[in-house]
DNA sequence: GACTTGATTTCGGAG
DNA sequence: CTCCGAAGTCAAGTC
């Protein structure tokens, strides 16, 4: 039998339950009122309900109410399990360390308890992420910009890598930013920062594309910044502006 | 009863219990073997395993194995559950709108299916915030530096709002951005937009705590900026050293 | 280990 | 609704 579970335990039985399936790795599911209390990177305390705790055999603890994607508290992976009755009612602690941490739900009642031995089956294969959105324009940069030629990927910089690297049809370096939604200010900050560094290096000056090209040979070369994203905010097109950066409309996959 | 469970049922049986479930507006974990799919923002697929998926009444699913934190697939809070016998197997499916997402489950088998109304309890208490940390600062301003003059929380700017303004000893102007732990390069990118934007709202200069003042009047302001947070990165604190602003070592809670 | 950045981030608040 | 920034963000890759 894979599952085992049990309605209404008492503490003991309860854990009974839970160190048998501590020790026997499995995912774990418990109903019941209870009292939780976390303390580590910050601190909180939430008063009596109805809630369900997860414990995986990894050390991960989540703790669900009946609202919310995110856990009301939680443990991350590598935390270690524990549990005992005390005080007349079925204590679970998770703890670990760097930093140190410590979960704590006292159960009053246990409604349910669960356990399920799990096997195979974690790889996830997701699509439309920025590393398809990079793909995209490397197998066709002309959705870019007519003439645009990547060179590097991840290039290093001192403001660390950037996404795509490359030259545009005059020859000028092109600093490419990939987002894969809608972005705000902070994406053309980041953006600035790489050209600033790669202007820096190359010791020479950074250009808007409305600059003009009066007082410059034609040879000279600029650090040109495209922001590559479905679409932008206003103060992040405020801020486009500003720097002399392009955005180009581009979703991680088409349609 | 609050609590309902079956173990091992049949597909039919499980599809009774799962749209009373839905009616009561139950807090619901099925184990099972299932694969799993995705699609709206992105897309994603899952292969078969066992796996914990939860169902709450708000909406949110959670398809979670036996390691992470993060449930492996998911669909937030504000779908619609709805739930079918189909080709033989148990097809769960969470749908929402805008964004129009889709989370589908079919489970080749059933090991178990419990659900609990859920009551209360949902106001947590959270200390260690970056709220706290302003707080804290309000309270004690000498912590920032002897002489800081808090004026204003949240003060609007082109650049949005500002953490805390205020004034120093000398009745400079001093934007002050907070960050409950341990700061990276972005944060300094943040309160610098802050600073300019300030500095030209004012129409003066902005000024680096290590900068002369020998070619100033006293009673010329410049606005300062400055970083409280545990600490900061290497990285941070070049930029922090290339804007001239400072950076004050603070924890949201003392110990 | 620390550091940086992406994420189907989620979440809350303000406009 | 959109926009913006915090989060006990988490998680992955790099150094």
């Amino acid at each position: 039998m894979t599952v085992t579970s049990v309605h209404d335990p008492s503490h003991r039985e309860a854990l009974w339950e839970l160190e048998d399936a501590f020790e026997r790795g499995d995912l774990i599911s418990v109903f019941g009122r209870c009292t939780v209390s976390y303390e580590g990177r910050a601190a909180s305390d939430l008063g009596a309900g109805d809630r369900l705790l997860v414990l995986k055999p990894d050390g991960a603890a989540l703790v669900h109410t009946d609202e919310g994607r995110q856990p009301v508290n939680w443990q991350p992976p590598g935390s270690e399990h524990r549990a005992a009755v005390r005080e007349g009612r079925l204590r679970v602690r998770s703890t670990r360390t760097n930093p140190d941490e410590t979960l704590t739900v006292r159960f009053e009642r246990v409604h349910h308890l669960s356990a399920m031995a799990v096997t195979g089956g974690r790889d996830l294969t997701l699509h439309g992420s920025e590393e398809d959105l990079r793909t995209r324009i490397l197998e066709r940069p002309e959705l870019v910009e007519p003439g645009f030629e990547p060179r590097e990927t991840e290039r290093p910089s001192s403001a660390g890598p950037m996404d795509v690297f490359g030259v545009d049809a005059d020859g000028n370096p092109v600093v490419v930013e990939l987002k894969r939604r809608r972005v705000g200010p902070d994406a053309v900050g980041q953006l600035a920062r790489y050209v600033r560094a790669l202007r820096e290096e190359l010791g020479i000056e950074e250009r808007g594309d409305d600059e003009s090209d009066v007082d410059r040979g034609d040879d000279d070369p600029v650090v040109r910044g495209m922001l590559v994203a479905p679409s932008v905010t206003d103060r992040a097109a405020e801020r486009l502006a500003e720097r002399g950066f392009r955005h180009v409309a581009l979703d991680p996959t088409p349609e």
